[in-house]
DNA sequence: TAGAGAAGGTGTAAAATTACACCCTTACTT
DNA sequence: AAGTAAGGGTGTAATTTTACACCTTCTCTA
């Protein structure tokens, strides 16, 4: 199956320059921390938050905080299902790295999405990607088995770091939660991998020696 | 948590009555019966199905057909997230009662979603709901162990009819393949629902003695 | 009306995952 | 420098779910 992976949402390009100037001038910018909360569920969603930089985690603290929603990176709009729908944030997300957030004004973006029907179509076919990629990550995980789901994980970061060899900004008990799994099955699905070859990995630096066999497995598994 | 759930589109409320007649005038009705294929997986979406009557399912008809994606009832337009992103269909949806389809024009829909402002911010409204549905549709079953993934469909059907007692348009195997347990998981948590007096099911007819029982089942299940 | 097939139902065995217990190492704190 | 917390790691037991085997009922059809 594909991986419907957007590399971050194009929308914002179809807006004139003075459109664009009206969008960014209202705009300022944010910086989180490693670790720090970004948004937080139940709050109103006043603004919208363009990930400019870093990894961001979301997550429904319920009290079972079983599994994560999905792993957003930069480029995308934090909680843009919400922005429009329930108007508050179903979900927290939390900063898996340093990150850098371009804080849009919702009252002039609504504005543009009213008065520039370019940019409003495109919105609309931005925010169907998300929703395949949201349903795509979930069902990816959900229908597999534990080291499937490790697999796919791991594929999805090699895919946004655009390299083999990464630090991971994840934990194993993260890794654990991302995926929906215990932290022993990812320990033990990981240390599989080292034998058979496929990754290597010291703490958090993970180097995907066989993306085929890891594909497959997560393809497969 | 609450459960978001549509009780169909209303986006189409937003168009001028001349907008209407264009858009219903340019429209076609078809009828299925209950096991007919409604879309099919990878066909082009040329138009959009807006399901007037009837249940249908979302499947993704792959190798591993574990789970199903989610029911639709009436009022939901079947793929609608697939119409503006991936433009072809990215899952099968089966007639799981007799149903009637009102059949949209693309290219009508597009232009009014263009022309009419009120039309398209509610278009982005109802999308951002349908994906909410899904996403929660999902993780509730998925976060679930079988009995309380049994749970959250029977009381979906229940709100979705309005009824404590229906007559449920599954086997216990299409019940499995919904919930994503096994059809056994299903019959020993459904005889556990009646012996403790939970449920009533002979069959296909369904009825719930004990919503707020089953409820918190689902929720704590 | 006999037979086949689909559906509902249930017990037991097998498989997978989680939970627990415990180890080692590192890094931070006092 | 010792103590403690957090993270990585691994074996074994407990739990959950699935798989298998088998039975009954109902319906459709030859």
């Amino acid at each position: 199956m594909d991986i419907i992976h957007t590399t971050g949402n194009t929308c914002i390009n179809k807006l004139l320059d003075e459109e664009k100037d009206e969008l960014f001038g209202s705009a300022r910018n944010l910086y989180f921390k490693a670790g720090e909360g970004v948004v937080k569920k139940g709050a109103s969603v006043h603004d919208l938050f363009l990930l400019k930089e870093g990894t961001v985690e979301l997550i429904l603290d319920e009290g079972r905080e079983k599994q994560s929603l999905i792993l957003l990176f930069a480029g995308e709009i934090i909680g843009v299902n919400c922005v429009y729908s329930t108007k508050y944030y179903r979900f927290s997300a939390l900063a898996l790295t340093d990150c850098e957030v371009l804080v849009l004004n919702y009252r002039v973006f609504s504005k543009l999405l009213t008065n520039n029907s370019g940019f409003s179509m495109s919105f609309i076919q931005y925010i169907s990607m998300v929703n395949e990629r949201f349903l795509n990550w979930h069902m990816n995980l959900t229908e597999k088995n534990s080291a499937g789901a490790l697999a796919f994980l791991l594929c999805e970061l090699e895919k946004s770091y655009g390299r083999s060899s990464f630090e991971i900004p994840l934990t194993r008990k993260d890794m654990a939660r991302v995926i929906g799994f215990s932290r022993e099955s990812v320990l033990k699905n990981l240390a599989d991998f080292r034998k058979e070859g496929i990754v290597e990995s010291e703490g958090r630096t993970i180097k995907i020696l066989d993306a085929d066999r890891l594909h497959d497995i997560s393809t497969y598994g």
